[in-house]
DNA sequence: AATGAATGAGAGTTCATTCAT
DNA sequence: TATGAATGAACTCTCATTCAT
């Protein structure tokens, strides 16, 4: 079997022990087995129990940020890209449970390696957002200059909403990538007063 | 020494060994020493490591949600109380960084016992949120029977933006409590959408 | 068991092992199993297995190179002090055959650490009969001044020959401590030459 | 490649390594990847590491044997014979430091099959050592029938002091192969008492 | 109330060795 | 002739936990 295949394979298999057990806990025996093969081929390809979770941490990382490109058009409107990046975001953490346990659990408590790790792709969906929020208050012509720090301050607030929200979602399977994706509109694009006054957001036609 | 002491040193040895290194990696043995007690008298006092963890996140839990609820008064308008809310919670994860990371990170990479441990006093904070959401509903006289399935996503939302923002915030020291609750505020309350309009939202009297 | 003793019979242990297999092929598993006890004791006591080969030479050489001085008494001949020395040398080295192994054997194939450990010990021998041969040149009213050089050569060689002769002595358990030391004199301090010439060397009055 | 040069090129590596590292801290994936050739290969044409140990015992042995006779001249009196030997052998070991170090050091912490191949070589030597004293000893007619023993002790101690000796030349590449062979004749041939009276050997023309 | 002494179980990692090609 | 792919076994080291005092 080829390099790469085995490869992939020991990665799926760490993902998962990874994802369920946490880094400490997990160990490369049962990574080994799961992936149908012996502990030291594990080595041979990967190095090492930390190296092999940062690829984990990579890979998923890449996965999910690519994952939210594809899903945004950049010739639409801000709250339409904001509305489809979170849908692409809420539909990938679906399906991905545990490469989404990875980033957002796992990989935090792992201490430093890890966290500069899923800090790199954490920044860039930050930005992403940080561009938006940027964009859209271009196209509302106010206040152009908006200070950075309260820019990167509601950009935090985003993601971690839509973090939050992606385990709320992925606890209830009865919650759809698309009802998140609305209820985490719903409460950044208008707000809660607005909300409590009645108006509501809805997709942009 | 009596008992009760020796127990608040073990615990607050414990939960800044478990806030930096993790449940797994964290061990007994540093504990012990932190604490200033050798290995026995902590297995004495709390049993085991788990049941030690689960004490830790119990404490540190109980004393942020007194700490939130010590911030609101119930006799104001349900912005304010929330502004209230998140000002207390911001001071009290930036004044116990450690418990924060315990309750936040750490819990939640440990496995069901814990995870379920911290999910109660998540549970209190969101019900909390939960129920000033509808009594903000109530009071804008709108739509009295909003669908208890989309405040939960709302309140599930809030949260989680604030402890993206309680992270943020204790990265950089120079964020102030009163700034991410304003932060929160208007991004919460305001929405994006209102921001990019040039409404914004301010402490009310 | 206090500690002190218990640390004693590791090293006993410790010391036959790595005598009999080197410091790779032996097993911290079988020096515990010697020693009575299980291998974390052996860790908590002795830290690492390097730790513990380090002890083991250190204690070995510093009872060798207690046992030679044991055995010299400063006012006497120089040839008179070699020969003694010479004795005890012997002596001590047949009674421990497993601390000379590890001294003479293991230590010097082990690398860097291990080989400047026991370099130590043997520098203070060198120096000794360094010093008997200096003694003895000034006795003899001949050249005072002769090149240091030329005596740390000199003294290298007896000690290389002394530590053949004891692995020779240990190989053949008929041959005394008395005989090799005899053995060692007619070589180095009558020489070669002389012996063939029929002048041999006795222990002096 | 014709398999011979493959061969030489493995136990070139092997030499090495092993000389470097010691027999159980030597991998094979080193020795492979510094003989410029894949594992199975080394396996193919040594069987294992055990067999290419013995092999480079083997092979240095020879090459030193083979170099000290080379060196000496059977027609000349004894002390010269002597004195020819040990400067073959100084200079070779000076030249061949890694395989010097395989026979001295390494060889004899392998444990039994190891100690035994290189004393083969060794007692070649000692062999050697023994006739060119025991012919001395006729040349001077002294004692024509002396103990075995006592000389077989002696060869001991000359190839031990020569052994020791070209240690310390290899340690200091300013002492040369003539300057430790004459320093060898002055302590084995002369004797130490002989030098403190002043009387010196040099070499016989 | 408190601890020095001790361990069973299991972790990550390495290595000599083999097979299929 | 030569190798990429693979592993069983063994190693060093750690840790939660307990007992005798």
């Amino acid at each position: 079997m080829p390099r790469a295949e085995r490869e992939r394979q020991m990665l799926d298999a760490a993902v998962r022990v990874f994802g369920e057990r946490g880094y400490r806990a997990a160990s490369m025996d049962e990574i080994a087995e799961l992936a149908g093969v012996s502990k030291p081929l594990v080595y041979l390809y990967l190095n090492s129990k930390e190296e092999l979770f940062t690829a984990c941490i990579r890979r998923e990382a890449q996965a999910l940020v690519a994952a939210v490109r594809a899903g945004v058009r950049t010739d639409v409107a801000a709250d339409r890209q904001l509305w489809d990046g979170l849908t692409a975001f809420f539909a990938h953490t679906a399906e991905h449970p545990d490469g989404w346990a990875v980033l957002h659990s796992q990989a935090r408590s792992g201490g430093e390696p890890f966290v500069a790790e899923v800090g790199v792709a954490r920044d860039e969906i930050v930005a992403f957002v940080t561009a938006l929020i940027a964009e859209a208050a271009g196209e509302a012509h106010q206040d152009p200059v908006r200070a950075e720090r309260e820019v990167a301050g509601l950009a935090q607030a985003v993601v971690g909403a839509a973090e939050a929200l992606a385990g709320w979602a992925n606890t209830d399977p009865s919650v759809s990538a698309r009802e998140a994706a609305t209820t985490m509109m719903n409460f950044a694009w208008s707000g809660l007063g607005n909300l409590m006054a009645g108006r509501r957001w809805s997709v942009p036609s």
